[in-house]
DNA sequence: AATGACTATTTATATAGACATAAATGCCAT
DNA sequence: ATGGCATTTATGTCTATATAAATAGTCATT
């Protein structure tokens, strides 16, 4: 049990808040000494105090309010991170070989859905690209992707027969905000054959939305190979 | 575009510094300057400086080695975080009703698997449970749970008909660790007559296990309602 | 060519003090 | 009681400065 002495490090006194809290010595919706008080007690700065309790609290352990103090919560841990990664990273990450195929490119006006979705004019032409990433040739991902060339004009011009559309507007168009969700779908006949599964079977599936400074870019829904999971610790 | 001025915060700077990012003053892979030097063009302190940098690379934004420098990554491996609400906090946040339902509960031998998974040893007595919970009475979350006395004896004197384990656990044992983890699965014919659907359907999973100290505490699935996503912006 | 010691630079963190800002609280007038 | 105002107090942030730790780069040595 870390004990509180002199010359504690703001990570000494995260771990001593911490330790307390699993201890119940600050139970749950109780609230702790002021950052003055805390500073005295660990012969440390109010500076150096705070940022232990900020962080903490960025953590998800704690609730801080001017003048109401610092709180512990009841349901520690709230948040959760998940790295985003690119599916060449993942892949190769573990050891393994990317491969990337171009399924199908488009020049089309988008479909009512997606122009309610991403909030662009009916009819406006966008590039429709079908793609799937193999790993060791084994199919890992199929990814449908739409893109509104309207703030990235030279996206119809790009070359997607070797570069996936993710690589390419990673370098191209750094995005400002992003909407990602999962669920589970259900195969159909397509997403199967490209997965090399039946029809009807469950597939985790990522939905992503990105924007350049208000203006929509990019819409994917990435359908990940049977047996997918996302994972973290914390 | 912001632009640097005397006393800016050191949100300011995170901005600034995102805003030459996007538009390519500071590329991918380059180095930007140093922290003293960034300080003096933003008539600000390196300690101000400082903390908007190292946000900015805890969002993923900026890589940071001590005589190295900062620099630019080149794929934004940003990290989305997550809130794991408790079921109830999820459900009451949206302005519905929330009600908990316990299915069934047994003491038996850990099953083969899940001393494997947990890492306990084999035929130790488990507590496992399964619950529904609704919103508004249509039903939201399948649970089946199993948790280890051995850390907390009294778990097997609770009473679970009217508080859900989740909400239990929480009050009671505080977990150092936590793997979270989302997958598609197949509702068998038990699931989908709870979620009230069709048994083949896909549905979004989440299975989480957690420890105190080392010591296995509980194993959760968690079945979503079809139509389930979850949701982040960033 | 490889190894090891040294140095300069950069980030990491701590201290001390000041002012800013939000919000809980109590007091006062109604 | 009730609404509004002033007070108080805890956190939020900035400045200024100092020291520590890591390490890229250099140069000498093997």
């Amino acid at each position: 049990m870390a004990a509180p002495r002199a010359n504690m490090s703001y990570r000494d006194i995260k771990q001593v808040v911490l330790d307390r809290i699993h201890n119940k010595i600050w139970a749950p919706d109780s609230l702790l000494p002021s950052e003055t008080d805390l500073a005295e007690e660990f012969s440390s700065t109010r500076t150096t105090v705070n940022r232990a309790l900020r962080e903490l609290a960025e953590e998800g352990y704690l609730e801080r309010k001017r003048k109401a103090g610092t709180r512990v919560l009841n349901a520690p841990a709230r948040k959760a991170q998940f790295a985003i990664p690119l599916v060449r990273d993942e892949i190769t990450e573990t050891g393994s070989e990317y491969r990337y195929a171009l399924v199908e490119r488009n020049v089309l006006p988008a479909p009512h859905w997606l122009s309610a979705r991403m909030n662009i004019p009916q009819g406006r032409d966008v590039l429709h690209l079908r793609c799937m990433h193999y790993t060791d040739n084994a199919p890992f991902q199929y990814e449908v992707r739409w893109i509104v060339p309207d703030s990235i004009p030279e996206v119809l011009d790009a070359d997607f027969s070797s570069v996936g559309p993710n690589d390419w507007l990673v370098q191209k168009v750094p995005f400002t905000n992003l909407e990602l969700s999962f669920l589970a779908t259900k195969a159909d006949q397509t997403v199967a054959e490209f997965l090399d599964t039946q029809a009807g079977e469950p597939i985790f599936t990522a939905e992503r939305i990105t924007w350049l400074r208000g203006q929509p870019v990019t819409l994917a829904k990435l359908f990940f190979a049977p047996g997918y999971r996302m994972t973290t610790h914390l």
